[in-house]
DNA sequence: CGCCGAATTGACACGGTTCAATTGAGGTGG
DNA sequence: CCACCTCAATTGAACCGTGTCAATTCGGCG
């Protein structure tokens, strides 16, 4: 068969949602029915917009179809935290995320695409009559709260070398499992800046340790995308581990 | 009146659950009597014994009523992150709480005393019968969130001097929120060794910069107890902020 | 009194920061 | 197709916050 005829079908915005979902847990067809159908309309953020501001009244849920994000924090002098990214597939300021007593803003790090969350919020209720996307959801928030896990070990204990192997890493796992990886490049439209303020660490010491990974063939970021060389050196470098995986596949 | 006369009652398992919870949503008099009721057995665990541990299934949900906890991380090679303190009115392995995919293990700092929290588990149901319940406890999980996302700004944008007065201030107003706390006293039991590993420090450093403060008259820890001489300094070093009330105290 | 874990201190080394300048790469208009 | 602009990446040098190691002191307790 030639190449055309393996073409994908051109990607409708709930589907980045349907994958992440149905990675977490088995969804029914009418799960999944219900999903694209909610997902229809997008709405589109330029670079530097914030999706939520933390001095401002929480917008409603949104997902991310498409386009990196980041959930920060902003502090007066000029210094910032970022606390985590949010990549396609991810919710945004869905109910238990704790938008409502946090002090922190999302910022769209590049255009994002996203979607309407309310109706797949509202079919995910506990007890409703969509149990397989009330578990996705409900896991997918375990994960993003295991990643935060992640970050405070990432910055409290961790070198600078092992930081960034570390973060590379679990950027791998979480867009693989969305389909944005291969196991040698992924996408990184992150600035060296966005690093620093991630890792707890200066620009220019994220300039040189990444100069470091590059010169020693474990890993180079270019041209927005990150090649990994070794990924068994970044594994053994930082220590990094999936989230233990959800065994049984209930709904 | 005589001091023996106004002397309080004897305090019930559930008082500093109940305690907590009423401050963050307010309780209907068969709420706070399923609490107190349901937190009537206690089990006690000593200091250095895990309430949970990474390697092993998740136990039961319990609430701690008395003593100290923390969530941390232990490294192969001896390396250890704390991640948030467990302190009295605070739930331990609440289904939301990830302990299910985070590799944490719970441990306990001082002797602590938890009681079962699966019957307040259930009562929480979203649409349940007792809908001031599920608030409140949805509520104190918005918060430990906040609580990560504070922890991480420390350690990855606080300076020492800054990340100690951070935390303390934090404690403050969690301790305070079950009265065991008044403005200027706190109880500690932390060892310089335990802030150095929930603070990205090394012992040594700890101990010198509790001494600066100790020296500058902001505060001090002494056997035990965190004295609060200046409050507002510990304030403008820390740049603290509590999480927003909730303004609405709607069930 | 004597023990033991925790706190304290000094000297020194190093990871990471800061400041300031230079280079590089992508985009735009002439 | 080149000149130009802009923002990000890169580099060097000096500095400093924090870590490491190793010893000493303190404080509570049996």
């Amino acid at each position: 068969m030639s190449a055309t005829s393996t073409a994908v079908k051109r990607e409708r915005p709930g589907d980045v949602i349907v994958r992440r979902l149905s990675a977490l847990c088995e969804l029914t067809d009418a799960e999944t029915e219900l999903v694209l159908k909610s997902a229809a309309r997008q709405h589109t953020h330029p670079p530097g917009q914030f999706l939520q501001h933390e001095e401002e009244e929480p917008t409603a849920p949104k997902y991310i179809v498409s386009g990196w994000a980041c959930r920060q924090h902003a502090m007066e002098d000029g210094r910032r935290q970022i606390y985590t990214f949010l990549l396609p597939g991810d919710p945004v300021g869905l109910h238990r995320s704790a938008s409502t007593v946090a002090r922190t803003s999302i910022l769209a790090l590049t255009d994002v695409r996203t979607v309407d969350a309310r109706e797949i919020d509202a079919a995910s209720a506990p007890g409703g009559d969509y149990p397989g996307l009330h578990c996705a959801v409900e896991r997918a928030a375990q994960e993003s709260t295991a990643f935060l896990l992640n970050q405070i070990v990432r910055i409290g204990r961790l070198t600078a070398y092992e930081r960034i192997a570390h973060l590379v890493m679990e950027l791998h796992y979480r867009l693989s499992m969305v389909g944005h990886a291969n196991s040698q490049t992924i996408p990184c439209p992150l600035t060296q800046d966005v690093l620093a303020d991630t890792l707890g660490l200066s620009t220019v010491h994220i300039n040189r340790t990444l100069k470091q990974l590059r010169r020693e063939g474990v890993m180079e970021i270019r041209s927005g995308k990150i090649r990994i060389q070794r990924e068994d050196m970044l594994e053994s470098i930082s220590g990094f581990e999936p989230p233990k995986t959800f065994f049984e596949f209930r709904r």
